[in-house]
DNA sequence: CTTCACAATGTGTATATACACACAAAGGCC
DNA sequence: GGCCTTTGTGTGTATATACACATTGTGAAG
């Protein structure tokens, strides 16, 4: 039972790994990647987010977000207004970003409905149900 | 349907995320991280890996494993015999590094039981499996 | 006004991940 | 022997991830 094959880390990232190559190789032609998707989306969906709030949100590390922003800031995908060291952000998403997000939309697109037609609709979504109650209830302990 | 929340590359990496972090805290203070302990467990069950064999069978990018091994082979815990560049390898784990998973295995057990008591054993089993079809079929395109 | 704790953010360092590319050995073909 | 494909490996570069620590603004207590 406690064998490498069962651990719920190395299974659920073996599966991360392989999906978000999928994805990759559909959205990569148009210039963003998988992980750069779900900010992009988000600040699009929403303005005014600061850091704390939208890492907190993608169930990520206040510090990776940092990281994971500088290139999309480089490319003038996305804008951090405020003063930065201590003083509280708003991200938001430029033109450029709106721009590229709906360029890479087929793309991604193409790559959900295969993914998700492989167990259908209805099971992926008990999975992904399942899922999130797994990372809520970890995050409280 | 179409929108960040539904995402499948997204929602699995999160919950990685969050696993992973779960998981880390219990195995970190004995000296491997969770993402260490899949290759070091596959090296303890059967010697004499090739890297791409080895690579292959944790669903992980070739050229990711040899930077994988790489804190493994500093800290003594794997050794690679073979010529390296060009010829083949043979990868096994040493002494140290059976000594180091054995310390780590009970602060493991204990994650891993958590985490599929969240769910139950046998939806976890279902989850899983599932999740390995998907990893199949798409690695297939 | 000063100090002090808190809240929000960034940095240092290390590992994880993978695409594009480069390199070397082994074996078949001429 | 010399070429060429195939197989097995490593590198360059870039992003992703996060723990430990540092920094700065703000408001409350004195």
């Amino acid at each position: 039972m406690s064998s490498v094959e069962n651990c719920a880390c190395f299974n659920v990232r073996r599966v991360a790994r392989v999906i978000t190559q999928f994805f990759d190789a559909k959205v990569r032609c148009h210039g963003i990647r998988p992980t750069q998707t779900p900010i992009l989306g988000a600040l699009q969906a929403k303005d005014g987010w600061g850091m704390a709030e939208l890492s907190e949100w993608l169930g990520m590390e206040r510090t990776t977000l940092v990281r994971n922003l500088r290139p999309l800031q480089r490319d003038g995908l996305v804008r951090a207004n405020g003063s930065g060291r201590g003083g509280r952000v708003e991200l938001e998403i430029t033109q450029k970003g709106r721009t590229a997000l709906a360029k890479a939309l087929p793309g991604w697109r193409s790559a959900q409905n295969k993914v998700v037609a492989i167990l259908g609709e209805e099971r992926w979504s008990a999975i992904i149900s399942d899922l999130e109650q797994v990372a809520v209830k970890l995050k409280d302990q």
